[in-house]
DNA sequence: TGGCGTTCTCAGGTCCGGCTCAGCCGGCTT
DNA sequence: AAGCCGGCTGAGCCGGACCTGAGAACGCCA
């Protein structure tokens, strides 16, 4: 189990890295963002700790730096505020988890489990199907550079279909999972919000995302129609 | 995207709904153990919010009672206390993460979103003939790399004959299979439907993979023709 | 309270998939 | 050769799946 600790207190970093070899991980310790980055980008670890203020590059690049490269190594923030936006913003930059300074240690090590347990997410954060984007973190849609506005049904839906691209999904597994499973009302909803949702996402832009395979449900088009 | 909210404050709970609601979760809530657990083991959710002090069961029994079950729903646990044991407590128990009251709304939603977004879709089995491939999640259809448009009920036809491959199934037999059971109808309409299969399946190919075994049925060629 | 945005229902219209039917073909029997 | 039989297919009808505009119901906010 190899661990990357990017922290620059030199106090606290021997802490963390005799603590975690007592654990049973590998510990690789880099005291600034830039060597932190580069040691990330040509290793293979199974989770990184990341501090958010260090020199050179802070937390948050570190973790950007390494998105923008395709890198989905579970990261966990270290962060000595513990205000909102903070914990937000490392959400939104692709952190799996953070941690309020001061933290105890067994937090630490079974938080680090956890993400390692549950593995590098395979898939990228954003949901693309051709130029159509859903950023779920964002709980933004874009198509090619245009933003797009969808309510929460229109948003539920369309998160549903880019999570099953190029599968047929039946109206009953919609209502099923995008509406109550109590819903028991007309199936005709969904073909409603179909169509709400054809207006915004392939009417203006003259395509044809999602698909109508008649009898048997509805499939978005794995190149965005 | 379905959340259940197990939380006896009534308002906490109903403030927790609202919030989830404008961000496109559909969301159940229960307000003491049982209940949740039962709507948990009894409902598919695809993420659960777990308060500790419940009354009849609390959070950490609910969890339990849920991974022995085997059901691996991820969790997020609140918890109003904030010693080091309780959250690791919370880990062992097969809780996939914490938050500690008061907690603010934004955090929730992302460490929420964080959970779902690790649910990796299992493919099952894609049935195969030569070149012929039938992908029952999807309910797609391929020659080759072309993909092939078909109606339900030609759908059904092929997905039984590929259930057989290689063997002679009778019209009778695939009356009883892809038709109704007490289908009173002439069986010429089985004909009419390997017609329009043929159609589509080996005609713009110059292939033969339906043949007709006069006198007894038909057979799909393993090598798909 | 009134206006607004969102969700959902409903009814009317269009069009396609499912099925029947009748005619044809080709091989086998007598 | 004639007749029979199993299978094939083009034409066409029908029910219902699907789409959409209108508007009701509901919650939220000023």
């Amino acid at each position: 189990m190899r661990v990357l600790v990017v922290e620059d207190e030199v106090r606290l970093g021997a802490a963390i890295r005799r603590g975690l070899v007592a654990e049973g991980f590998v510990v690789d310790v880099e005291t600034n963002g830039e060597d932190g980055l580069w040691a990330a980008q040509n290793n293979r670890y199974d989770v990184l700790v990341l501090d958010i203020m260090l020199p050179r590059l802070n937390g948050y690049d570190v973790c950007r730096g390494l998105r923008e490269g395709e890198n989905w190594t579970p990261v966990l923030m270290l962060t000595a505020k513990d205000g909102d936006l903070d914990q937000v913003d490392a959400f939104d930059l692709g952190a799996d988890d953070y941690l309020t300074k001061p933290f105890s240690f067994a937090v630490l090590v079974a938080r680090l489990r956890a993400l390692v347990r549950r593995g590098a997410p395979a898939r990228p954060v954003v949901l693309a199907a051709g130029d159509l984007r859903l950023d779920p973190a964002a709980r933004s849609v874009t198509r090619g550079s245009a933003p797009i506005e969808l309510t929460p049904r229109e948003y539920g839906l369309l998160h549903y279909l880019m999570r099953h691209t190029g599968e047929v999904v039946s109206k009953a597994d919609i209502l099923e999972s995008v509406w109550d499973a109590f819903y028991d009302g007309d199936d005709n909803v969904v073909e409603v919000y179909v169509g709400y949702l054809r207006r915004k996402i392939d009417q203006p832009f003259g395509r044809h995302a999602i698909q109508t395979q008649r009898g048997m449900g509805y499939r978005l088009a794995s190149d965005g129609g």
